[in-house]
DNA sequence: AATATAATGAGACTCAAAGTTTCGAAATTG
DNA sequence: CAATTTCGAAACTTTGAGTCTCATTATATT
C-alpha cells in the first residue's frame, strides 16, 4: 500500500540528481551563506536543471530545509540519545545547543522565510522543530507533571535558544548550563 | 548641540509627509498584512513620493518598524508601568503579551526581514526588543540575584513568546500565567 | 521491437517588487 | 534674487524566484 505507485510508466526520478541537489544545497548554504545561494546556483552545481529542482520541491527554501533535516537525521549523536534515555536535561542541552549553533545561520534564514510561507512553516515544524521538541518533552515528563506547564517550559527552553539565535546573541555552552539550572529553580 | 543643524538652507523636511507615511505604514500592515504592503502602496496612500520615503528610511521594513515603535511608545499602559514598579511579573506579562499578540503578524515579518539585514536587526533590537527587555530585567532584579541567570531567564521568557509567535502557536493569557509560574518554580 | 509515458538538463522567459534616478516645482536661508 | 534642499511623480534598473519549452533519455506496457 506504500510502494504500489512504484510501477508507473515513464522515466523514474533520478536519485543521483536528488542527492546531488540536497548535497549542494547543504554545502552552499554552509559555505556561502543563505543569501548567496540561489535556485540556479544549486541546480547548476548539482548538474541538474532548475526544472528538476522545482518538480520535487515547492521552493528554494524547501530544498534547503530538506537538506538540513537530512544531515540532522544522520547526526543523532550517541550522547544525545543517552541524555534522552537518562532524562538528563543538561546533557541534552549540551548536545543540542552546539548542534543548533553549528547550522545557526541557515536555521535563522529558514525561520525567516517560513514567516512568509505557511506551507514552509508547517514543513519547518514537522522536519526541524518537532524532532527536537519531542525528546525534550520526554525528558521533562518525569520532572514536570502538569502538561501545560511542561509545554510552557519547552517553549521557554527552545524559545530562549531561537531568541538568541535570531538576535545574534550567544548560543553556547553557558546558555545550556543556565537553561538547565532554570528548569530546576 | 542637538538642534544646531536646524539652520540649514533649503526646503525643510515635511512633518506632514513623515507622519502620513508612518500612519499609513501602520494601518496598511495591520489591515492588509505585511505581505500586501509595498513601498509604493505606502507612498501612494500617504500622498508622498517613493523618493521621500527612501530619503528618510533605509528600507521598507525600517519604515514599518518605525511605525510600530511609534505606536508602541504611545501605548505605555498604566497597568504596565504599575507592574514594573511593583515588580509583579505576572502583571507585567499579562499586560505585555496581549500587546505583543495584537501586532504579532507584523512583528513576525519584521523579525524575518531582520534576518536578512544586519542593520535592520540592530534597529529592531534598539526600537522593539530592548524597550521591552529592560523592564523585565528590572522586575527580575529583585528575584534573581545572578546576572547571567537573570539574563537566561529573560531570554527564556521573551524567547517563549517569540517562539510561539513565529510558529503560529498560542500567545495568550495562559502563556502569561505559565511563564510567571515558571519563574517561580 | 514499438509505443506511450514521464523525467532529465539546458536555457529562455515572465513577473513583482525593492530600490534608484530624473525631473520640475516648492519651501527655505541669506 | 540666488543657493540649497525637499517635495511628489514617474520612469527606470535590478534581481532572483518560479514557469515554460524542448529535445533527449529511461522506464513500463503491449
Amino acid at each position: 500500500m506504500e510502494q504500489a505507485e512504484k510501477r508507473r510508466p515513464g522515466r523514474p526520478r533520478s536519485d543521483i540528481s536528488k542527492n546531488a541537489i540536497l548535497d549542494v544545497a547543504y554545502w552552499q548554504v554552509m559555505e556561502q551563506g543563505y543569501g548567496k545561494v540561489t535556485a540556479d546556483s544549486i541546480a547548476k552545481a548539482a548538474g541538474a536543471g532548475k526544472q528538476t529542482l522545482y518538480r520535487w520541491w515547492p521552493s528554494k527554501a524547501a530544498v534547503i530545509l530538506d537538506a538540513l533535516a537530512e544531515k540532522g537525521r544522520t547526526r543523532i549523536d550517541r550522547p544525545l540519545e543517552a541524555a534522552i534515555r537518562s532524562g538528563d536535561l543538561l546533557a541534552f542541552l549540551q548536545a543540542t545547543i552546539p548542534a543548533i549553533a553549528a547550522i545557526g545561520p541557515a536555521l535563522r534564514h529558514l525561520m525567516a522565510e517560513a514567516q512568509f510561507d505557511p506551507k514552509l512553516r508547517a514543513l519547518l515544524r514537522e522536519r526541524l522543530i518537532e524532532p527536537r521538541r519531542e525528546p525534550l518533552r520526554q525528558i521533562l515528563a518525569t520532572r514536570v507533571a502538569d502538561a501545560h506547564q511542561r509545554e510552557a517550559l519547552v517553549a521557554a527552553i527552545f524559545g530562549a535558544i531561537w531568541y538568541r539565535l535570531l538576535l545574534d546573541e550567544p548560543v553556547d555552552e553557558a546558555l545550556a548550563v543556565e537553561l538547565a539550572a532554570l528548569a530546576r529553580i
